[in-house]
DNA sequence: AGTACCACCTGACGGC
DNA sequence: TGCCGTCAGGTGGTAC
């Protein structure tokens, strides 16, 4: 049982892995802790992380957006952001370590829990709490959190791009580029449309939709080939067609990212 | 203050 | 065949 980072680690894939974690690494004994590149880390050096983790163990964990934070023991909290390629494998035998493991931990029982990532977007950290990691980041509510009535009041203040704000962390954490894309196509409207247009009854369904996919791909475990077949996400693509009206889906860019959605069915 | 955009990073892919 | 440019995307820093 292991997790591969199917897709770009968003809230739904960071979920996932916070449950792997817990069902697979808490509370066992540090025997070592091997930093395999430096770059991985961020506000500690590697002998002050080993110091921290070594003869101690992993207590509990949390989720706020797209980061992890596990628990050391009754200290501070280790802080785990995935990137874009970044995902964690626990394991027994070494034999299975994973390509581009960054960070490497072996328990006293003899497994071994890695952090891979290819590119080395991810960022391993810590942190006194939740609360001071989530204030350093200046990060907004929780998009699995956030009720109704928060995320009109938010959207009341804002005159962005719906695109541009739905993935900025500091409005409302967790969302990326893929799942805007989505939550957008299934709300029907446009990427570039401002979001000052959107009418109550609208902000409302766009609030629907984000719910709508976020739960859906927790459903699913964020594997891709498992959501609903009318999904964007799972045809995301270069000339593909949309399933609803079968027109070609069009694509624009956003401070460097690629939004895609449909013509016809976004307005 | 609020918003927009680029650098960072690596591998896959297409064009010539 | 092989090289080179482009693309993918989350975040933090910088520029406006």
């Amino acid at each position: 049982m292991w997790i591969t980072g199917d897709t770009m680690p968003e809230l739904p894939d960071v979920e996932n892995f916070r449950l792997y974690f817990q069902k697979t690494s808490l509370n066992q004994k540090i025997n070592s802790v091997q930093v395999k590149e430096l770059r991985f880390l961020t506000e500690i050096d590697q002998f002050s992380l080993q110091r921290l983790l070594t003869e101690n163990r992993f207590s509990e964990t949390f989720r706020h957006g797209k980061n992890l934070l596990v628990r050391i023991g009754t200290d501070p909290w280790l802080t785990v952001h995935f990137g874009m390629t970044g995902y964690i494998k626990y394991y027994s035998d070494i034999s299975q370590e994973p390509p581009f493991d960054r960070l490497l931990i072996n328990f006293s029982n003899g497994n071994h829990l890695s952090f891979s990532d290819q590119r080395i977007f991810g960022r391993v950290g810590v942190t006194s709490s939740p609360e001071q990691f989530i204030k350093e980041h200046h990060l907004g509510p929780d998009a699995l959190q956030i009720d109704e009535k928060r995320f009109l009041e938010l959207f009341s203040r804002k005159k962005r791009a719906l695109k541009t704000l739905l993935m900025d962390q500091t409005f409302m954490a967790g969302i990326g580029n893929e799942y805007s894309d989505e939550i957008l196509f299934r709300a029907g409207f446009l990427p570039g449309r401002n979001s000052s247009t959107l009418d109550i009854e609208e902000l409302k369904k766009l609030f629907r939709s984000v719910k709508e996919v976020i739960h859906t791909a927790l459903k699913a475990h964020a594997v891709k080939k498992l959501f609903p077949d009318d999904y964007l996400l799972k045809n995301r693509r270069k000339g593909s067609r949309c399933f609803r009206c079968n027109a070609v889906m069009q694509t624009l860019r956003f401070g460097g990212r690629t939004a895609y959605y449909c013509p016809g069915c976004q307005r």
